[in-house]
RNA sequence: GGGCACGUAGCUCAGCGGGAGAGCACUACCUUGACAUGGUAGGGGUCACAGGUUCGAUCCCUGUCGUGCCCA
């Protein structure tokens, strides 16, 4: 029994219980042994995360494609997890600590403190998944993960040192992006380019030899800058090799403001003549493309700022070396300075002196950590990389070979773009939560890397006896003696960039390293679906490992959804606070609503834009569709056992087949190519539009009338039908469809594991080959699109089509008409088919109690021609005439029939003018002139039955 | 500066070489035996602008203007 009220709440809580006592979503169930594996791991969300509309869609998408295959016979592993998300996790537990005084990270040391995360993955680490539940995502969570799981760990380590020992991953000491609040090294990725109004600030800096006044331009050489306060580390001043200006100065001398260094004068085209003064201070150690131009010209790299941004003069040797007596009570003046406030102070100072020449407001761009949001500061440090450029390598071919496509194709594009021009990755962090990078230390600095410390042991005490550092006799102490090895390693404080455990995702969570029958068998996946947003920081990546370490790209589709962004079109941030909560949404219209919009609105290549009101109108199409339901249970409509709906007697039934035919293909065939948009449209017009609006209005009569094999089959039907649509909507709307099924019938299965009405839209491998071989091979591939198999061809009835339609547009009409004329829906009229063919003379006794009910006839007769004063109007080409008279005024009906001549006199003018060109004859496609033949003829004869009709007005009045 | 999108009804969006579509909003009418979270009918758009290709352009090409995103 159907409850009279849609409840989405009541629903869904009820059917996840069904699903997850059931185990459907389990992979590898015993019955698909044989089935083909169908495969998407999880983009992971953030274990202590909560649910964003960014995770609504793609989980969504990813849903329907599973619900979708799993229906269609797939063994369906959909991967779920979790991601530690390094930086994000470790910044909310250290608020937290601080929000609740508690002793800060430092104090509380490394073990506690990872404790104390690891407690707070327990507390929160469930929301997100269960909020994934709620949305209704058809996960096997029996097998979920977490990327510092055990199992995931382990994967991390062997990676790491397997890339090491292929010299693909090194430690390198260069300028990395430092962030001085989080205190660790970032990759490029995590850099967030923010326009900011800044200063350009000019300096003067003396030339050396010469006595320094700010009113002799020959005594000085003008440097523009965006950071003064870098250029106590300044080591050089570039000016462009062909700038004329500057030419007998290049292999001079200056001598740096303040410092009193000695810096020479390079020629280097880094410099640009046309931007500020045509010549740049060099500071290696603090910005990149000085550590470029550094290089090129062997200029030192002096360091002037300490890990959080403030400068680090007093014994700081670098910048102290060849300075001159007096420097060192500057370098204590200005010691410790925060870099912002030194640079108020030291343009202060120069200023003072007269080594400003200008400043000018200038807008430029400058680096922001996205975590942390302060400046980068580009610092020297030793740091792991990855070489990037080695496995992009195998990645780009991948996709060019066409191995892994994207879809929508022109990402494919934007992959290129980034995948030839990487850079190496930094990977490791100085952080504690993440994987620590399995490195030791010997006490001379010596790298080991291994799987474990025992390892790391042995190959460092090999290594020191080989070097003579220990004796062979000490070495074996060492090795046995657990206590006497003190201080002979240490490991790498430091832990792995979070990407680095994702882009191990599709594997890792299969089991690998180990030989499990999961890597076997559900690797390489289907498909991946994410945003664009990190196609970079982790698409890219998978590629990489998943070719290196399994020799096979991770997925065969990358589907590249859009984002959902506010109605402005703004990035949906906590910041901007213009969040739309998709659990609110939930706890209002219900998941399926949110489901259903988030699929309608999933057009390729276009950002969602979302409004509420559309979840609304999908709340109502739910509540639309279980009323329809209400209706076949009121009417007792069940399928009976062996019922065939493509042997159906009555043509309104087999009308109803053939839709729903072509409404499976149409839905199908959209989930196919990923057009989520397309295929909840034409669900959602067939539902709506055809099953309520029309069909279940006109089998009304039947259903209502007596008891007999007419009223059996329209029984039969409309339930059959009911479950076609459940199935086609189950993707979309999981939890409403399975009720409706559950409630509908007696079932043998859940709808989850029922049977797609369609097997495929395509032909099989075979069929293919041998139509390909039968074909001229030109090497165009042939789309399985463009060869459909109709599964449902019984179901084609053209004759249905055109009878059902006749009363459709007749019916259409009819309203349409009484509308026009302000007939109250109270006022019954009569129907005169006025000439009517054999054909119509035939159909219409079978139609006239749906007719007039639907019309609000009272009676319906046939004559040879329309009565006087009638209102004419034509349909499908014949006189259906409406005797108002005195009920309407004939004027009006005149002004009405007037404008119908009208446009059917320019559709005839638009397809004579069409076919009068000689050019568009001969050039337009055959059918396309006769179908504007066609139109012409339809519309004069249009014209011609209407004025008919005016003379026949005319005579009454 | 380079790249990628996008400007279609009041709003949110589909469509895309042969007569402009949906949902919401709006107007009028309707509590008809599934549904007022509903039904019926209707109004509303030189498809940003300017050129070009074509027999034919909202759709393809070029440019302009505007908006958004990504990368320097």
């Amino acid at each position: 029994m159907i409850e009279k009220n849609y409840q989405p709440a009541d629903i869904e809580a009820r059917m996840s219980v069904v699903w997850e006592d059931s185990l459907a979503f389990k992979a590898g169930r015993p019955d698909r042994r044989d089935a083909t594996p169908f495969t998407i791991v999880i983009p992971p969300p953030n274990v202590t995360g909560s649910l964003h509309m960014g995770h609504a869609l793609n989980n969504t998408l990813q849903d329907v494609l599973c619900r979708f295959e799993r229906m269609r016979g797939r063994d369906v592993l959909w991967q779920p997890g979790t991601d530690h998300a390094g930086i994000a996790t470790q910044m909310v537990v250290e608020r937290q600590l601080m929000e609740r005084q508690q002793p800060g990270r430092r104090e509380m040391g490394r073990e506690k403190f990872l404790e104390r995360v690891w407690e707070w993955k327990a507390e929160s680490g469930d929301t997100i998944i269960n909020q994934l539940k709620r949305l209704g995502a058809s996960c096997d969570w029996s097998r979920e993960r977490f990327t510092m799981d055990e199992g995931l760990s382990k994967a991390v380590i062997k990676v790491f040192v397997e890339l090491h020992r292929d010299g693909l991953i090194y430690k390198d000491k260069r300028l990395v992006n430092w962030d001085p609040k989080l205190l660790t090294a970032i990759s490029d990725l995590e850099v967030q380019q923010v326009e900011v109004k800044g200063s350009l600030w000019y300096l003067r800096y003396p030339i050396e030899g010469k006595s320094f006044s700010p009113d002799d331009p020959a005594s000085f050489i003008v440097v523009a800058t965006t950071r003064p306060e870098t250029m106590l580390g300044d080591t050089g001043v570039a000016v462009h090799p062909e700038d004329e200006r500057y030419q007998k100065l290049v292999g001079k001398h200056v001598i740096l403001p303040l410092v009193g260094r000695k810096v020479k004068i390079v020629a280097d085209d880094y410099s640009d003549p046309e931007k500020g003064s045509g010549a740049v201070k060099v500071t290696p150690a603090h910005d990149f493309n000085d550590f470029e131009v550094g290089k090129r010209h062997g200029l030192r790299q002096i360091s002037v700022l300490d890990k959080e941004g403030c400068l680090d003069l007093v014994d700081n040797e670098d910048y102290l070396r060849d300075l001159p007596e007096g420097a060192s009570q500057f370098a204590e003046e200005f010691h410790n300075v925060e870099r912002f406030a030194a640079r108020k102070r030291i343009v202060e100072r120069l200023e003072a002196f007269g080594f400003i020449e200008r400043i000018e407001p200038h807008t430029h761009t400058v680096p922001h950590g996205d975590r942390s949001g302060v400046v980068i500061e580009p610092f020297l440090t030793d740091q792991w990389y990855v070489d990037a450029k080695t496995l992009a390598k195998p990645a780009i071919a991948a996709v060019r070979s066409g191995a892994t496509t994207f879809v929508p194709k022109n990402w494919e594009k934007t992959y290129y773009e980034w995948m030839e021009n990487i850079q190496p990755w930094c990977i490791s962090r100085q952080l504690w939560w993440g994987h620590q990078i399995p490195a030791w230390y010997g006490p001379d600095g010596k790298v080991f890397v291994a799987e474990t410390e025992e390892e790391a042991v042995s190959h460092a005490l090999g290594y020191y006896v080989e070097q003579e550092v220990i004796t062979p006799e000490q070495g074996r102490e060492m090795a046995l003696d657990r206590n006497k090895r003190e201080g002979i390693i240490t490991r790498d404080e430091d832990v792995l960039d979070t990407w680095f455990s994702s882009a191990l995702w599709p594997f890792s969570t299969l089991g690998w390293p180990d030989d499990t029958p999961e890597v076997k068998r559900y690797y390489p996946t289907d498909v991946l679906v994410t945003g664009f947003d990190i196609i970079f920081f982790w698409v890219a990546r998978m590629m990489m490992m998943g070719l290196h370490f399994m020799k096979e790209a991770p997925f065969s589709t990358v589907y590249i959804h859009a984002l959902v962004r506010d109605e402005k079109g703004a990035k949906m941030s906590k910041s901007k606070g213009n969040v739309i909560d998709p659990l609110h949404l939930i706890d209002e219209y219900g998941a399926d609503a949110l489901r259903f919009t988030l699929a309608a609105m999933a057009a390729q290549g276009r950002d969602i834009k979302l409004a509420t009101s559309r979840v609304e109108g999908y709340r109502n199409f739910a509540t639309k569709l279980w009323n329809a339901c209400r209706f076949a249970e009121m009417n007792q409509c069940v399928v009976p056992e062996g019922f065939e709906p493509a042997k159906a007697t009555q043509t309104l039934n087999r009308w109803i087949a053939h839709e729903t035919a072509h409404t499976t293909r149409e839905v199908t065939e959209a989930i196919e190519a990923y057009r989520f948009n397309d295929a909840a449209g034409a669900i959602y017009r067939f539902v709506w539009n055809v099953y309520c609006d029309w069909y279940v209005e006109l089998a009304k009569p039947v259903l209502l009338g007596p008891d007999g094999p007419a009223k059996a089959e329209t029984r039969a039907m409309v339930a059959w039908a009911r479950d076609e649509i459940l199935k086609l909507l189950h993707p979309f709307m999981p939890f409403i469809t399975e009720e409706l099924w559950e409630v509908t019938a007696k079932r043998e299965e859940l709808l989850t594991l029922a049977s797609w009405p369609l097997k495929s839209t395509g032909p099989t491998a075979e069929e293919l080959a041998m139509v390909a071989a039968s074909m001229p091979n030109d090497g165009a591939f042939i789309s399985p699109m463009v060869l459909p198999i109709f599964d449902h061809a019984d179901f084609t009835d053209p004759a249905a089509e055109a009878e059902i339609g006749w009363v459709i547009d007749l019916v259409t009409q009819i309203r349409s008409v009484r509308a026009e004329m302000n007939i109250p829906p109270a006022t019954l009229t009569t129907l005169v088919l006025a000439g009517a063919s054999p054909e119509t003379k035939e159909r219409a006794p079978r139609w006239v109690d749906v007719i007039k009910r639907m019309a609000r006839l009272s009676d319906i007769s046939f004559a040879d021609r329309a009565p006087d004063g009638a209102v004419q109007i034509l349909v499908r080409g014949e006189v259906a005439a409406l005797p108002l008279k005195g009920v309407v005024d004939l004027a009006a009906e005149r002004v009405r029939l007037d404008k119908e001549i009208a446009k059917a006199d320019a559709d005839i003018k638009r397809a004579e003018s069409k076919l009068a060109n000689e050019k568009f004859v001969a050039n337009a496609a055959e059918e396309v002139v006769e179908e504007e033949r066609e139109k012409r003829e339809a519309a004069l004869a249009r014209k011609a039955k209407l004025l008919e009709a005016l003379e026949r007005l005319k005579q009454v009045s």
